[in-house]
DNA sequence: TATTGTTATACTCTATAACTATA
DNA sequence: TATAGTTATAGAGTATAACAATA
């Protein structure tokens, strides 16, 4: 098998690293991730409360443990950025009536508002982004992805 | 085309967040990022080092700047990061013959060893994580994260 | 005893602006 | 004027440990 050897045009390369599927999650994660800040800049969201924002309008009531759960963000961490999206207004928090020690989550008007204008923002940025995938390389690009997502621990 | 939706046992699921190639990016990257540190735990070694030390290898007497270009780090945050490599004795750092601003990197011995040494366990590491994917799913993977990368700005 | 949310805290990565010394 | 490296600083994401209230 010939391994093709990825170069800058002065000679320099990556070494290893360019075999690394790491680094390149890295490195495209990066640039998604900043290219989404500007797609948004100016409407408070952020990656992370926009997971949250979907999570909510998918599951209304749902706990925020739970909610952090599904997204990956721990119990201690999810305590602030709860807070940041109840003073957006964005998210209704009330103590759950099964379980007085949760909290439970649900979306409000302004919210559901906000999830589908950034939404908008936010798929033409991934059209950009994602401008060199046709859309079965985007798919493929997703199921790999989840799939290694799966070997969280 | 069917979309495919995927849910907890519990009912719960992402939303729209599911269909986000930056989700998913994220997630995994995430979950890539601290597996690779607990399979380097105690070697002084992070993401961000081995693509130094990969670089530097790979380019002996590259300069910091050119460096960090490459690797998509800012000037700034080079210095604290080529400080501590060349702390930890992996890398040595002279001024450049032609161009007295510059500094010349290269990998010292003891950075040599520590990169195969680290190498190997995050060659294994690697393996682990992408179990779930065939030899082609992974080259596969990294031509599209490669295709997203170049999009940067 | 276990779980939910909380507080405090720390580490790492990334970003910007202003400075210096050389080119 | 532009570039290489530096300093200072700030924002954001993630991690752990210990605590109170409730289950």
């Amino acid at each position: 098998m010939a391994t093709q050897m990825i170069e800058e045009r002065d000679g320099s390369d990556l070494g290893v690293l360019a075999e690394l599927a790491g680094y390149h999650l890295r490195r495209a994660s990066n640039a998604v991730g900043s290219d989404f800040a500007r797609a948004v800049a100016g409407t408070g969201v952020r990656q992370v409360l926009f997971g949250i924002l979907s999570v909510v309008d998918a599951n209304p009531g749902i706990n925020q443990g739970a909610a952090g759960r599904l997204l990956g963000i721990q119990r201690a961490n999810m305590v602030a950025l709860i807070n940041e999206v109840v003073e957006q207004g964005w998210i209704d928090r009330t103590v759950a009536a099964d379980d007085r020690r949760a909290f439970a989550l649900t979306i409000t008007r302004s919210g559901t508002e906000v999830l589908a204008a950034t939404l908008a923002r936010i798929r033409s940025h991934e059209d950009q982004m994602m401008a060199d995938l046709s859309a079965d390389d985007r798919a493929q690009l997703i199921a790999l992805l989840s799939r290694i997502e799966a070997r969280e621990r």
